[in-house]
DNA sequence: TTGTAAGCGTTATCAC
DNA sequence: GTGATAACGCTTACAA
C-alpha cells in the first residue's frame, strides 16, 4: 500500500517536482496548462500531499493538538466545537488525543502530540501537575481550559465557578429561600471555586453556610441527600455540585416522598443535556461552552503567530438557566 | 520556538547524530556511557523525537487515525476506550478527528486524517458516501464502526441491531404484553435494523406490528407519544429508537397521567449513562462497546500487518438490561 | 513560468 | 559499537 508521491504525479504530467508543489498550493504563477495537467495526473493517480513531509520542509504546521483528558465528558465536546471552528477559520486543523482521565496516560498523550510539532496545544481539562505543564509550554504554545495556573507561558480559559455558584445562591434567595445547603464536588475539578462562590454568596446574603461533602454523580448525590434526611432539619433549597449530583439527589428525595420543587428546590451546574431532559427539566448553571472553546482558539492562535506572549487568563461568566426545579418558597 | 534536533544532542553529547537514534530507539548495542551521555543532553535540551521525521524516514507508522463523526455522543467515547486499549497494547498511538455529523466536514476529517499517512483508519459512523470510504480503503487499511458496508476492502464492526430489537420484544412478551408498539428511529444510524428487528420478533410471536415515526432525541419521543394518545387504542408497551426517545417518551405518559411501568412499559436502546441514572432506571439493550472498540482496533491491526486480505463483518450481540420501566402487563 | 538543488529531522545501510 | 551517507516526500530560494 504505497502511495504515490509528488515524483509520480510529476512524471506523469511531464513537469518537475516543484511544478507540482506549486500546483498543490494554488500558486498563482504556474501556467493553466500546466496545472491542469498535473491535477489531472493527481486526479489519475489519487495523489493526495503528506502531511508530514509538508510540514517538516515548509518547517510550519497547520495541525493544533488538542488534549481531552475525558471523551466521555460532553462538556469538552462543545469546547472542542468552539475550538475547531476558529481553526478552521483560521486555516488550521485539529488534532485530538485522549487522557483517560491519568496523569501518567495523560502525559503520555501530551508527549505523543507535542512530537507531531503542532502549531499549539490546547489541554482541555488536563490533571497533570504543573511542571508538566510548563514543560509543554516550553515546546510550543499552550491554551489550558478547565484548569487554572499561575504559569505566565501558557493562556488559560474557565467558567467562572464562583460567579456560578453566586448566581444558583441568588437565585434562590431571590425566591425566598434561607436555609441553602450546597452538596460539595469534592475532588471534582472546580469543586473548590463552586463550595467558595456558594460560601461567599451565602454570607454576602448574610445567611448560614451548609456544606454537605458528596461528589459529581448521581450516587453520591443520592447518598448525600439519604444521610441528610436523617438529619433534625431539612433545608429549604440545594446547590448541587453539578447536574448528575443534582438528579441523584432528586431521586432520594423523591423516594422520601418529597417533592420537587414543592417541598424543596434544587439548583445543579453545567447545564448538560441532561438537564434539558423534559423528564428532568433542571435548573442549573450554564457554562459558555463553545465560547470557552473559541477563546480557547483565538487565545492560543494569538501565540502561534506571535501576536502576543503576555498570558491570557480567562474567566468566562456562567448564566443561570431556570427550568422546573425550583419554585418560591412555600409559607410555613 | 525552534526546537532542539537529533543533531543538538549529537552535538552536546558529543557524539554523531546516528549514535543518538540508537540510543533513541532503544537500539541494544550501544555502550552504556554513550548511551547515558546521550540521555542526559535530551533531557538537558529538552529534546522529544519529532514523529514526522521519524515516520518519514523509516516509512511507516505507529499512528491509528480515528475519525469520530460525533464527539456529542458518549457510544463513541467508550468505542474509542476499546480501540485504544488494543492500539496501546501493540505500540500504537490514536489520534482523533472529527466530523460533526456532516457529509462534507467528515469527508475533509478523514482526507486530512490520511495525509498523516496512518497505518491504518478506524471510522466511526462515518455518514459519508460509500465511494468516499471506497476511496479512503485504497490509501490505508479501514475499519468500520456503526456502519455497514459490503465492500470487500474494509472491515466492519457493528452491533446486531436486529437482535436488539428482537431482545426488547421477547423480554415484552414474556412479560405477557402483546401490545407493543415501535417508536421509530426514522433516519438515525441503525434505526432501519432495529426496526426489520422489532417487525420479524413481533411476526415470530404472531403479534401484529405496530411502528410509530419517531426520532433519536426526547422531543421527537414526547411528540410521538402525544400523538399516540390522540388515538383510539393504546399499547400496553413501547420499544423506543434509543434511550433519549424513550426518556421523552417516558416524560409525555407521565404528563398524561400514566404511569411507567405500571400502565406502560418501555424499553430503550443504547445504554447510555442516561439509562443508569437512578431518576430514569430505564430497561434497555446494551451494545458492548467497549468490545466493539476491540474488535475493530484488533481488525484494524491485522490488516495493517497484512495478516489478512479477507474482510471480516463482525456482528455483534447486544444484551437486555432490565430496570425498572418494564412490568408483567397488569390483567384487565 | 518552469526547473534545479539544497535542505527539513529522522532512519537505515554500510563501512570502519 | 560507532560514524558517514543516502534516502523519505516535500518546500523553497535561486536560476534559467
Amino acid at each position: 500500500m504505497t502511495r504515490p508521491t509528488m515524483q509520480d504525479v510529476a512524471r506523469v504530467a511531464g513537469v518537475s517536482r516543484a511544478l507540482v508543489s506549486l500546483v498543490m498550493n494554488g500558486s498563482p504563477k504556474v501556467s493553466e496548462r500546466r496545472r491542469q495537467a498535473v491535477l489531472a495526473a493527481a486526479e489519475k493517480l489519487g495523489y493526495s500531499p503528506h502531511a508530514m513531509a509538508r510540514s517538516l520542509a515548509s518547517r510550519t504546521s497547520t495541525v493544533l493538538g488538542v488534549m481531552v483528558s475525558d471523551l466521555h465528558n460532553a462538556f469538552f465536546a462543545e469546547v472542542v466545537d468552539g475550538l475547531e471552528e476558529v481553526a478552521a477559520a483560521e486555516g488550521f486543523e485539529l488534532i485530538i488525543n485522549t487522557g483517560g482521565r491519568s496523569p501518567s496516560r495523560e502525559k503520555r498523550a501530551v508527549t505523543s502530540l507535542l512530537a507531531f510539532r503542532p502549531a499549539g496545544v490546547a489541554l482541555l481539562g488536563p490533571v497533570v501537575p504543573p511542571t508538566t505543564l510548563a514543560a509543554a509550554a516550553e515546546q510550543a504554545p499552550v491554551v489550558l481550559v478547565a484548569r487554572s495556573s499561575r504559569l505566565s507561558t501558557l493562556d488559560t480559559v474557565n467558567d467562572d465557578g464562583e460567579a456560578g455558584s453566586g448566581l444558583a445562591v441568588d437565585h434562590l434567595v431571590s425566591l425566598g429561600h434561607s436555609l441553602i445547603a450546597h452538596l460539595d464536588g469534592g475532588v471534582g475539578s472546580q469543586a473548590p471555586q463552586r463550595r467558595r462562590g456558594y460560601v461567599s454568596a451565602m454570607q454576602r446574603h448574610g445567611l448560614k453556610p451548609w456544606v454537605i461533602p458528596s461528589e459529581y454523580t448521581d450516587i453520591a448525590g443520592a447518598k448525600a441527600v439519604r444521610q441528610l434526611l436523617q438529619g433534625d432539619e431539612l433545608p429549604t433549597a440545594l446547590v448541587a455540585a453539578n447536574d448528575f449530583n443534582a438528579v441523584g439527589a432528586i431521586s432520594a428525595l423523591e423516594e422520601a416522598g418529597l417533592r420537587v420543587p414543592q417541598d424543596i428546590s434544587i439548583v445543579g451546574y453545567d447545564n448538560t443535556s441532561l438537564a434539558g431532559l423534559r423528564h428532568v427539566s433542571l435548573t442549573t448553571i450554564d457554562q459558555p461552552r463553545h465560547e470557552i472553546g473559541r477563546l480557547a482558539g483565538e487565545a492560543l492562535l494569538q501565540r502561534v503567530r506571535g501576536e502576543r506572549t503576555e498570558p491570557v487568563k480567562r474567566l468566562l461568566h456562567p448564566s443561570l438557566v431556570v427550568r422546573s426545579t425550583t419554585q418560591a418558597r412555600s409559607p410555613e
